[in-house]
DNA sequence: TTGTAAGCGTTATCAA
DNA sequence: TTGATAACGCTTACAA
């Protein structure tokens, strides 16, 4: 019949020695004979044998599973950073489990229940925000778990973060360089740590410049968000002349409220810059200068922390730069 | 110390019955006295207690793994079609796990064989070209698969496939009622199954009306590949007035060529129209006309095949519509 | 280095 | 309905 999965045990039949052979010869550092090796990897061959990982997750400490949260997850900062998530968890020999929070149903937390019930090794939770309760739960089911861009106040996780303040900074003085003078931020209401760090530090890099920020909150970090930010924001009597929008989605959805219902041109009327440094950024229409997300630094970081790398022994959280790259949504490129 | 896990023999301990008692308990179909399951549900509670899947597949013939082979996944619309995807399965009381394709250094097949070894009961295939064996081991491994747009000559998986010949009859119609006589088709050289069959219809139905397409391909099926084209199709003696790009990242590549480097203005010297209906298309600098890839039912039936839904016994194959959604870079929108 | 035997946490079978 | 017992396919002492 459909006798469709090979065991040990038939291959060590067929290759004449013990099961156990047949285990050891599938285990990294176990010690076999060249001889016994070749003829189970022979019979292991013929017979198409693959290690039941879920039988061999029962007796080992680890299972090789790693969750994945997150949320929204075809947005393209997030998209681009699960990609690299799961190309870096490959090369280690991990295997991803992609859970979905979308919903707020519920159906987030049973799914986070779930990748208990696989006994994932580890969990990194780009977004979305499962149970604090659900957190704990995990940390205590031995999991390692790494926060990406999240500060919550819970100890136990790893944390990778950037340095969103002195992004800020570089932004404030981009634009006085520029020459402009009428600061604004767009920002969203979502109001996680990261981008509310951003905000602060634009504000107060402007404040040491006696300069003062128009700040616009709107919905989700969206493009119509940055879109009903431009309505507000230039319809007004004292325009700004530079914005600096949270995430590159909204300066999207700004630039093109700004040319279009308005007529601005960027950058001679208005400079604007944005985060994350998305693929669109870089498509003519936009040409965005925009801070980027060193999405394959933070994958490699996040691995390399739930391996228990000891070359980070003790490290509880990693801070990364986010350079500016310069195009041409802002005046004057220095030098 | 690190007991972190909970067993089914310590809650029936606790609960004063059987380990088949608690086993029964998480076992929809079985029947307990409601006594007995007050008393395990109750305990199970208290412990903490959450049935160990990887024991649980051990043992029965599913393990209710779900394999998502995919490359590119940050791409907008495999990016929307994996959300969906999990989505879905997750309503399915399903996990996904994420099996990235990226590279051809044979990590995809490595990671693809992974999912062997965890048991996977299926496998959708969204994209990238796992070796046709691998394919078929899944298959003998008494896998189901189901198949994205993706027509391969193997005997076997469930295939999902869009009306693309039809659409792109629709996409002629539209041009002609536009008053476009100059026909031409922007393809990638990537040659898949479904983009070979939009060009075909395209340039067939344009042959019904006495009309020549002209035809580019150039590399993959991304923003500057239509950029690219942009540049060799409009500097030509008799540069067209419609095009029809195989996907929408093209179509957006070869809108700022036209408008950048050409001067163009769209609809009124050029007629765009895309395929796929990602966010993009909706921003106001393009608001492409597109045919929407139907994600959500796309999902929804990838399901249903895995599942063996009794509704569509025997089904082998699915067919959906590709709606053209109506936006501004095509005049004339009928009506 | 090798084989034997005892788990791991489930579910399925079979009497009771 | 319930409980004992035998799988499931693997790893890992332990002894040879």
């Amino acid at each position: 019949m459909n006798k469709s999965f090979v065991s040990a045990d038939d291959v060590a039949k067929r290759a004449g020695v013990s099961r156990s052979a047949v285990s050891r010869t599938f285990t990294p550092g176990a010690s076999v004979s060249d001889e016994t090796r070749q003829r189970v990897m022979a019979a292991a061959q013929a017979l198409g044998y693959h290690v039941n990982q879920l039988a061999r997750g029962l007796m080992r400490s680890e299972s090789g599973i790693v969750c994945l949260v997150v949320s929204e997850m075809d947005t393209p900062y997030r998209a681009r950073l699960v990609r690299a998530l799961t190309h870096e968890l490959q090369r280690a020999g991990k295997i991803s489990m992609l859970i979905n929070t979308d919903r707020s149903d519920g159906s987030a937390d049973a799914a986070l229940r779930q990748t208990l019930n696989y006994r994932a090794d580890a969990s990194i939770l780009l977004s979305g925000l499962p149970d604090k309760a659900i957190t704990r739960l995990c940390l205590d089911s031995g999991q390692r778990i790494v926060l990406i861009n999240r500060d919550d106040d819970i100890d136990g996780p790893f944390r990778i973060n950037l340095d969103d303040g002195h992004a800020a900074r570089v932004a404030v003085s981009a634009f006085l360089r520029a020459g402009c003078r009428r600061l604004a931020f767009a920002n969203s209401e979502v109001g996680t740590p990261s981008l509310m760090a951003r905000e602060r530090g634009f504000i107060a890099a402007a404040e040491e410049f006696g300069l003062e920020v128009t700040v616009q909150r709107y919905g989700n970090t969206v493009y119509d968000s940055g879109r009903k930010i431009a309505q507000t924001l230039f319809a007004g009597l004292n325009p700004p002349d530079a914005v600096f929008c949270v995430n590159d989605l909204m300066a999207f959805g700004l630039m093109d409220g700004a040319r279009h219902d308005f007529g601005l041109r960027i950058p001679e009327d208005l400079c604007v810059v944005g985060f994350d440094d998305i693929e669109q950024a870089a498509w003519t229409s936009y040409a965005l200068t925009t801070f980027a997300q060193p999405v394959n630094e933070i994958a490699a970081h996040s691995v390399a922390l739930l391996q228990g790398d000891p070359a980070n022994d003790g490290v509880q959280s990693v801070n990364l730069h986010a350079p500016l790259i310069w195009r041409t949504s802002i005046r004057h490129k220095p030098q």
